[in-house]
DNA sequence: GTATGATTCATACGAACGTTTGAATGAAGA
DNA sequence: TCTTCATTCAAACGTTCGTATGAATCATAC
């Protein structure tokens, strides 16, 4: 790979995060990148490209982790359901430690990652799904094994949850202090309060709260102060 | 509230939840209101001024809701910490409420809700966030009584991981089955999974997940098999 | 009917965009 | 040294964008 190639991603990646995907032109990032305006045509064919080859390189290291990560797990258990922290673990630790090695590359990359989760209508978004089909097939079912008395679909629901706060966290993590972890404390810190917090709501007992209950106090309690 | 400048609304909130805010032009949005192009400088003043009266339209009845619901189960606790699951209902019944009473429009207008949502850096994310000023510090004080075990930076953590539960139901409310709400079904269903979730998250312990034993047995379990 | 003020209209403007082009440049092999 | 091929470059293209303009249209009050 060029120099200008890997500058051009470096600083797609820059940008992207700071300002957002359609609000980035080919014209500021090649400019970042100290590259010609034609250089991103050039080398990855357009802007659609441009963003395909960021995805590739970010996105393969951190899922063949994932994947090996629960491969491991499951080796180890021999059979028996894994506890769900270690699933967690599997699935939120690869990015977070791929951001600590990257630095602000990888907290931009992340970024640009949760812009692209939020936006489900977007022409790139099926690309980007499909890198996790594999990953969400696998979590799923290790899922599954682990809550056997809980429905499909709230697997699925409660795993997205799970999913949204991680993203939520990458995305706000430099706008919000709650999430900005303190360079004296350990690292792993907000990553062991989303797996804390992902785990109890996994195992949280379906049909515990009752909206109508709730519904029914709440035209109690609003209808006498109108 | 003419009728061109209602339209103007209702095609802007279609639109920008279908294809986002940035990849949705005043003329699309003026063509689908079947409105001149000039409608939207004579009536908002710009596209900026559009956005602004989009979130004055939808933001402020669902804030009071919550607030009003805040109140009344306060009152009705009489001084009494209230259960998570009250506090949680006051936060996502409201949207939630809003939503089936708009119809599509509603579903849209929180999509757009959601886009913004994930893009802190965006030009109109400093007026976005001063709708839930006061939302924030409420919601708050009522988490920091419920949990008075909690550190106030966990409980912002946590409140944080809910929204981001919820922004995500909405973004993705109708790209996945999940999410979707089975017309035979009760519709809390989605809203009772999501409260039950984050109450679970709340409540969890901190300190249970160490994050240092799980990266020790993942280096023998991944060493192993190279 | 006519005057007035609000609204709608067709049209145009300048800026910024992604993309293309063809020449200039540079390093490597014959 | 000459040739070759990948890369870089300045310049331009056509499109689309948000915005502005001035005339046309409409409703309403006198």
């Amino acid at each position: 790979m060029t120099d200008t190639k890997m500058r051009l991603l470096d600083s797609a990646e820059t940008l992207f995060a700071e300002r957002g995907i359609a609000e980035t032109s080919l014209r500021d990032i090649t400019a970042h990148a100290e590259a010609n305006l034609a250089a991103v045509n050039y080398h990855f064919g357009g802007k659609d490209g441009l963003l395909e080859a960021l995805f590739a390189r970010r996105f393969g290291p951190v899922n063949e982790e994932r994947l090996l990560l629960l491969d491991g797990f499951e080796a180890a258990a021999t059979g028996t359901p894994l506890p769900l922290e270690q699933i967690l673990y599997a699935n939120f630790a690869p990015p977070f430690r791929r951001i600590d090695a990257l630095g602000d590359a990888g907290q931009a990359f992340m970024r640009v990652v949760a812009r692209i989760n939020a936006d489900p209508s977007s022409s790139i978004h099926q690309t980007f799904l499909r890198h996790f089909d594999e990953i969400r097939r696998r979590f799923h079912a290790a899922l599954r094994s682990s809550l056997p008395e809980l429905s499909t679909t709230e697997i699925e629901r409660r795993f997205h949850y799970g999913i949204a706060a991680m993203m939520h966290t990458f995305c706000w993590g430099q706008h919000l202090d709650c999430f900005r972890i303190d360079p004296t404390e350990p690292r792993e810190r907000v990553l062991s309060s989303l797996i804390e917090y992902a785990a109890a709501g996994l195992r949280a007992a379906r049909g515990t709260v009752d909206v109508e209950a709730l519904s029914e106090l709440e035209s109690q309690v609003t209808e006498v102060t109108p």
